[in-house]
DNA sequence: ATTAATGCAAAAGTTTTGCATCGTT
DNA sequence: AACGATGCAAAACTTTTGCATTAAT
């Protein structure tokens, strides 16, 4: 938040009451929501906001580096608060349902580690993405 | 190619010359092609081809098991023959002299699969990718 | 002969953009 | 006052669908 007001007032550009507005939103909401998503709860406290502003404000908290866009499966982009190393986790997502679950596996960073050092690379980050069915009855949206 | 068939006909559906040039064209592409991507290059066979087919029979593909939808960071969707387990390799990627290094670490497989399960899922495929630096002797391109 | 598949065009859904106006600096 | 941001509507794109026609079974 501190870190927009600064980036925006670095850049020359302004800090409006729409853009505090949705990064508060973002930022209080539980990551991966999409721009929908987040005017629909924008627009519980502000009914004007447009958006187009939630895309414009959404790709200049990506430029910022304070939000990651992910594809998953689904249609929409939906936007992550950036990691900050401490809280990293890898996704798992449903092809049929599209709900993404988030996990995280301590024996997974330790290979990647020593992959990188067999390699001759020091590790500064990493993406993993699993991508699978939910058992039938688990699943919101089995297609068959 | 075979399994196309066969599932084909045991669901009572029809082998069209559409599909099998589809299916040929994809299956001999080296994967990543999204639909458009692929009716050009069907269209260099069969110019009447429609982009409505190909979606068509690249949903039929994912149902089959036979590829796998992708949405990475770019616009469309691309797709993906599916993984047989051997051919598998994941991705580690320098940073600085931008060289990609290919893996497989059975571990990984095995606790990828875990975590699916988990989580009620059952893994079509993964993507993973580690980003690193090489140490200095290494590097073909070290910027600093 | 049946009935699924195709091509086309239209529709649906997501994201971007042009432009007049508004609000921050 | 200057100029970036906003809201709106339209445009740009990707993907899906309805329908008349074609083709595989």
């Amino acid at each position: 938040m501190a870190a927009l007001r600064e980036y925006v007032a670095k850049n020359g550009l302004k800090f409006t009451k729409q853009r505090e507005l949705i990064a508060e939103v973002f930022f209080k909401g539980a990551g991966h929501l999409s721009a929908e998503e987040l005017l629909e709860r924008v627009r519980e406290q502000d009914s004007q906001v447009s958006l187009a502003t939630v895309y414009r404000t959404m790709k200049l908290l990506t430029d910022c580096g304070l939000a990651n866009p992910h594809r998953f499966g689904e249609r929409q982009t939906v936007y992550e608060p950036s990691e900050t190393g401490e809280e990293h986790h890898d996704h798992i997502i449903c092809q049929d349902c599209g709900r993404i679950f988030e996990f995280f596996d301590e024996r997974v960073e330790r290979i990647q580690d020593e992959v990188a050092a067999r390699h001759g690379l020091e590790l500064t980050s990493h993406r993993m993405e699993l991508y699978g069915r939910c058992v039938r009855a688990n699943c919101e949206n089995k297609k068959n």
